[in-house]
This record gives C-alpha cells, sequence and structure tokens, in this order.
DNA sequence: AGCCTTTGACCAGCG
DNA sequence: TCGCTGGTCAAAGGC
C-alpha cells in the first residue's frame, strides 16, 4: 500500500460542499419525547433550519429529489451534482415493480449522520411516522427515506444549522409538514423508480452507521475481520486490493462467495479503517444466507445492531436491486463533522438497461 | 479442513 | 504500438 501523504486527503476531484459549524449530530436525536426514538421524518426534518434565507424547504428538496430523472440523484436543483452514474448503465430499477438486486451501487459514508444507540437505521427506514410500510406505488418508504435522507443532508450542506436551540426546545419537527407539503408525494417518488431497492438501502444506511459509530469511539476491529466490507447479508471474499488513480484510499476488491454469483462490490477504505466508498456490481442470484450460515464475523447482521430491529434484518433476504444510476452521496469530510459533501449525478437515461451499472455513494453516513 | 486475507503478477481496455 | 490504469488471478499463509 503507498503511503498516503496527509495533505493529499482531501478530495480532490469530487464536487464538494462545505457546511457551517453547526452542533453535534447527537441533538438531531435528543428532541422527541423522552425514550422514543424520533421517526425518519423528525431526523429529515432536523436538517433543515427554519428561517434560513438560502435553505431550500423540505417540500422543495423532495420535489426536486423526486423530479429528478433519477430520484438518487436527488439534487435536481442545481446543486453541485452529488449523485452520478459510474458507468452508465441501465436498469431495471423499478421499485416495486422489481425489487431484487443491485447491480452497482456505491455507497459512501460521512461522519455527517449518526445514530444514536437504540434507534439503527432499519429503525428510521421503518418509523411508521414516515412512510406507509409500502406505498400503493410500490415505492417503499425505506426507498423514500433513503431518497429524503440524502437529498436532506444534501440541503444541509447549503444552510447554517440551527438546530442547536431548536433541539433545546425538545420539540421534535412536525412530520405534518413534511407530509402536508403538496409537493411531497409518494406517487411522484414512486415514479421516479431510481432508488436501490430497500435491502440495499438497508445495507447502505446500515453500513453508514457502523461508520457513524466508529467516529464515536474507534474500535480497531477483529483482526480476522479487519478488512471485511460492511456486511449486507451476504458473504463475500476479498480478492484484491490496489491503490487506484484518484483515489485517496486502496481500494479493495471482493466477490459474493455463493456460488456462481456474479455480484462484486469494490471498496475504498481510509487508514483508519473507514469505508469512504463502496461500489456494487452486478446482481445477486441468490437469496442472502440465513444469519447463521454468514461469515463468522458477521455478528451483526445487516447492520442490525439493535435487537429491536430484527424483524427488519429479517426482511433483508429481498436482495434488493439497484439498477439505476447513482454514485457519490458524499456528506461531510472525515475530518470534520462541520463539512458535508454532496455529490450526485447521473450521466445516462436511466431508461437504458445496464447489468455493469454501479452506483456509488460516497461518505454517506447516517 | 475449509475459508479467508494478502499481495505481486498478469490481463485487458483505453488514450 | 506503447504505457498507464483498473481489475483479476492465484500462491502463500493465517485463522
Amino acid at each position: 500500500m503507498a503511503k498516503k501523504d496527509d495533505s493529499a486527503r482531501a478530495p480532490l476531484q469530487r464536487p464538494t460542499i462545505t457546511l457551517p459549524p453547526r452542533p453535534s449530530m447527537e441533538a438531531f436525536f435528543t428532541g422527541g419525547p423522552t425514550g422514543v426514538s424520533p421517526g425518519p421524518m423528525t431526523l429529515v426534518s432536523s436538517f433543515f433550519s427554519d428561517g434560513t434565507v438560502d435553505s431550500p424547504s423540505f417540500s422543495q428538496l423532495l420535489a426536486g429529489a423526486m423530479g429528478s430523472p433519477m430520484a438518487m440523484g436527488f439534487l435536481g436543483t442545481g446543486s453541485t451534482p452529488n449523485y452520478y452514474a459510474k458507468d452508465g448503465g441501465a436498469s431495471e430499477m423499478e421499485f416495486g415493480l422489481k425489487q431484487t438486486k443491485p447491480v452497482n451501487l456505491v455507497v459512501a459514508r460521512s461522519p455527517l449522520f449518526s445514530v444514536p444507540s437504540g434507534l439503527s437505521p432499519s429503525g428510521l427506514l421503518n418509523s411508521p411516522g414516515f412512510f406507509p410500510p409500502q406505498s400503493p406505488f410500490g415505492m417503499s418508504h425505506q426507498q423514500a427515506l433513503a431518497q429524503v435522507t440524502a437529498q436532506a443532508a444534501l440541503a444541509h450542506s447549503h444552510m447554517h444549522m440551527q438546530q442547536a436551540e431548536y433541539q433545546h426546545s425538545s420539540v421534535p419537527p412536525p412530520l405534518e409538514s413534511l407530509t402536508r407539503d403538496p409537493s411531497f408525494t409518494l406517487d411522484e417518488a414512486s415514479q421516479q423508480s431510481i432508488l436501490p431497492s430497500t435491502s440495499d438501502m438497508k445495507s447502505l444506511i446500515a453500513e453508514s452507521t457502523e461508520v457513524s459509530h466508529s467516529d464515536r469511539k474507534y474500535q480497531p476491529p477483529p483482526s480476522h475481520a479487519s478488512d471485511k466490507p460492511a456486511d449486507d447479508g451476504y458473504n463475500w471474499r476479498k480478492y484484491g486490493q490496489k491503490l487506484v488513480k484518484g483515489s485517496e484510499y486502496p481500494r479493495s476488491y471482493y466477490k459474493c462467495t455463493h456460488l456462481n454469483c456474479p455480484v462484486k462490490k469494490k471498496i475504498e477504505r481510509s487508514p483508519d479503517g473507514q469505508i469512504t466508498e463502496i461500489i456494487y456490481k452486478g446482481q445477486h442470484n441468490h437469496e442472502p444466507p440465513p444469519a447463521n450460515k454468514r461469515a463468522r464475523d458477521n455478528s451483526e447482521p445487516t447492520g442490525c445492531t439493535n435487537s429491536s430491529m430484527k424483524p427488519e434484518c429479517g426482511s433483508q433476504n429481498q436482495a434488493g436491486i439497484l439498477n439505476k444510476s447513482s454514485e457519490n452521496v458524499q456528506l461531510g469530510s472525515s475530518d470534520s463533522e462541520e463539512q458535508a459533501d454532496t455529490e450526485i449525478a447521473d450521466d445516462k437515461d436511466e431508461d437504458e438497461p445496464n447489468p455493469k451499472r454501479q452506483y456509488v455513494w460516497k461518505n454517506f453516513i447516517f
């Protein structure tokens, strides 16, 4: 592995957005009723401050996401492209119509988002306060949340956070304000059909959660699993590692260990073990192995660290498919929670099927 | 014993 | 054609 110069750590080529200083993300989760986890909407809403002139409303953001050619391209509002297809491909990403495996999915994370203990991403996704378990349009609330959250993160990067005061008031943002907004319609969301499948999003989010946790208190991973990709329900075997040009960190190559399964994924990790980028490629042609059959280090399958989320974890066997392009949701640099970078872009017509399309989410952390 | 990671070498695509 | 680069192979060793 090539020695890295710290001065070169900062992303150089990716569009970035610098966030103004803000209170800890922890505060986002402390405003609700005692002992009650905030709903996804609450969480998302927390990203927005009222009265911020240059901050689009949640509805606006949502509309932008829903209206973009690829809802994954959450940024249809002219913001810095933060989500783009790695290699244009296609897809059958038809949420609700074909929820299966990810063709290519890249996940990235950042310390921007953090999920407090007791509240897993899955929990957020399943919160009844967000979307109905399944919209009549075939788009799950998880998928919608993924969209909204990503966009929220983006929006967050454009505004000055005022939650400190907001959170202290212990009054969670009203979900109604979001759900009532005319611009917020599941119909629109479902029509975009661009989000990764439910299971994929869970995986992505789960992975992000792992990172966020590590941010709080980094602990060296088990020696044997030191380079294990974030668990997404499948078993992976590393078959290569390389320092690619333009990448800040070495990239590891993994294959799904299932017989004849063509799925691969590439993961970039920072020196401290944090995943900076994950790229899924291909579609699983099998169901995720049962928890007891997964790799020995998968003690917490799918990133479900909260026992209360077990049922959610179980739903993961619907190998999600991410056929739409998406890439780079970069929410914050690794060295500062005060910043968030977001990249989303779609470089091709999402109607074109392309099994090779890769999806990248960078530094997307809850 | 089986599966994993590591790592240098090799291969293919592209300009 | 050549060099660069990303991706993959496969031997060796570890757990």
